[in-house]
DNA sequence: CCCCAAGTTTGCTGAAGAACAAAGACCAAC
DNA sequence: GTTGGTCTTTGTTCTTCAGCAAACTTGGGG
């Protein structure tokens, strides 16, 4: 992690070029990006402590500087559905982009992260003064519904195993890191957490990864995943339909 | 139908009240929303005529003025999902405002349908220059996020009797008409497609409205449901978890 | 170094619902 | 009225996967 070692303060005299390779801030100069800067909060967050909770009013929204982020739903019987994963990098938290006043979801670090925040009321500045910002954020939206509609698309359609399987090819093209023997799903994941994320049990999930594990597809231990053979899962993925 | 009857011809003098209640055109005065109408292409489509499909270059945007619209995904084992349906006055195939230039869905009239549509290099000019058009626009795409968010849970976490129970309060809502004795869901609907729209099959389907039929929930006869006693489904859909 | 909590594995059983099959009902077109 | 296509119902069988239960592994904290 980039800034494991950084203190936060730090950030208040950051070089400008720390926003400059963002998608939502690549076309600005440095006295716009100082500006933003200047706004921002920046503030440091263990795993498991929610940055914002689903039904909360929405009064900031957050940049990911570094960590992973788990977005989850929870529903009145307990159940627990895992949304979305956030990368560095990524906006998040932008209720105001979609006409919301309230957090749909709560997000929660799955390792140490480190976050930009502003005040949503700073939201129709950004987007109205800062070329490109408006249409990276739409452009993020835009994706995130993209791939909602394949899950819900897959939840419908495929077996158990293939939605697994996805969930796995997902996560590493999202956020997998490129070690001896395979692609690792770069943040700690535990069979629970892909059970939320496919709508099976962390029962069913380890049979898979067992399975999978005997026949060289991955290599996987406490929370720990590795693909060895990713070309292997797709084609598994896209088996009977 | 409100339109029924008239030819599309019609719609060249249309009074400029047609749009002003309509609510991402709700804020403009008379003379905007008539160079808004004057941009239009007014166009019939019959039921089952795709007005744009999944994958295409997304030249133009739409606003359903009367009708149903479904909106579809195929997979490449056949199978159909039903994303969402569009009621009149909705705007739909707005990729441009989620930075997208294809279409990433099939949208299929249920019966016959008015739409009004634009070039999509139209919409900059709308979002910009139309007070109130963005923001309606992304309160939109936040409502349709939001529904879809909801199903991606039900499919994770509940049985079948309750996603369908579910889907079927979702359309009442949405596109429901009183009459005697319930809420009629107002264009044609099969088991299929009900099952469509919750992941399962006609045939459990067929089997699990007989069964609500017999409990007075609802009355069903060919293409077409009446919704007795919404809160008995309600509380169907809730049970068990 | 040991303990404990969190995570994982595995076996067994049962239920939900898909698949297969076939007949019946409705509607529109001829 | 007849015919054919679409939609619906209902029965039976079979698979998948959730539920329950229990043991095992791992790694961090005291």
């Amino acid at each position: 992690m980039f800034f494991s070692k950084l203190g936060v303060g730090i950030l208040r005299k950051l070089d400008e070029s720390l926003l400059g390779h963002i998608p939502p801030f690549r076309k600005l100069g440095r006295p716009e990006i100082r500006a933003i800067l200047d706004l921002a909060e920046p503030k440091r967050f263990a795993a498991g402590s929610a940055v914002f909770e689903e039904g909360l009013a929405a009064e900031r929204f957050y940049l990911l500087l570094d960590g992973h982020i788990r977005v989850i739903r929870t529903t009145e019987g307990g159940d627990q559905v895992i949304a979305l994963h956030i990368v560095a990098g990524q906006l998040f938290g932008i209720a105001a982009a979609i006409g919301r006043d309230t957090y749909p979801a709560t997000a929660i670090p799955v390792d140490d992260c480190l976050v930009l925040s502003w005040p949503t009321s700073q939201w129709s500045n950004f987007t109205a003064n800062y070329d490109g910002f408006a249409t990276e954020s739409y452009k993020v939206v835009g994706e995130r519904m993209g791939e909602m509609n394949n899950r819900l698309v897959e939840m419908a359609t495929q077996q158990v195993e293939q939605r697994v399987a996805r969930a796995v090819l997902r996560l590493i093209s999202q956020s997998g890191r490129k070690v001896a023997g395979g692609i690792e799903i770069d943040f700690p994941i535990t069979r629970q957490n892909l059970s939320d994320m496919t709508g099976t049990t962390l029962h069913t999930v380890s049979r898979l990864m067992s399975g999978w594990e005997k026949i060289g597809l991955v290599k996987s231990s406490r929370r720990h995943i590795v693909v060895t053979d990713a070309h292997g899962l797709v084609v598994l993925s896209e088996r009977s339909g």
